[in-house]
DNA sequence: CAACTGTTCTAGTATTTCTATAACAGTTGT
DNA sequence: ACAACTGTTATAGAAATACTAGAACAGTTG
């Protein structure tokens, strides 16, 4: 299980980790019941502190997405399914939109407003 | 031409504004050649200063949505096609998204993910 | 010329993000 | 029981971002 981050974006460190979970959820790449790599193992990997990692799985089990306790871990729960099942739909609209010459936070941002 | 925003919210205003702006093209509410309400009157009417509105405004200059000149205004370019050639899809991934319980902010990151 | 536009500048406050360190408290496997 | 692993909580501070404030500047329009 492997979560990337750019330090360069502007986008929150921990907002990019939560949404790289995310997007191996919605890729099937990690299924209900597995475990996310521990914080403290995330943070040493990418060289950032523990509670920024924290953070963002708390991020996670805020949506629902993970189950955490102390000891056990985080484990994906069965609430990743509709991230999966919409995975092919939200691949298709970003080749449409990129195809239409969107930035990734132009189609973003439209989405988000598009669903308040 | 009206311009919300929720100053209660976590994003900032300056993002909302250009995301309210961006959703109006989309929407075929804004077509190519209105002007934009000045800066100082939106910074007047939400009660935000007026650097906060210009950021927003300098944001869809830079994604080439509006073109910006002093004494004539924000204008809104052909580039806002694209977005509302999206439109449709959009709001059909955000009707699906919603049946399922996402949150807009978990789509808009997964679309932003994917997108990447 | 007057009234409108965005642009630029300086400056300060508040909030958010990230780091750092430490201790605490469940869970698991030996 | 014990060691080694988990997340949780607390405190503190540094750095970056968001927002405000006021002023002056420079094109555009009627």
């Amino acid at each position: 299980m492997l979560i990337r981050v750019d330090p360069a974006s502007d986008v929150p460190i921990f907002a990019q980790v939560a949404a790289s979970v995310r997007a191996d959820a919605a890729a099937g790449r990690l299924r209900p019941g597995d475990r996310l790599p521990s914080a403290r193992e995330v943070a040493s990997s990418l060289e950032v502190n523990l509670h920024t990692v924290l953070r963002a799985y708390q991020e996670l089990r805020d949506e629902g997405l993970v189950d955490m306790r102390r000891g056990r871990g985080a484990v994906v729960t069965d609430a990743v399914e509709p991230l999966a099942q919409l995975h092919d739909d939200v691949i298709a609209l970003a080749q449409r939109a990129r195809a239409l010459g969107l930035s990734p936070d132009t189609l973003a941002s439209l989405v988000k407003e598009t669903f308040r």
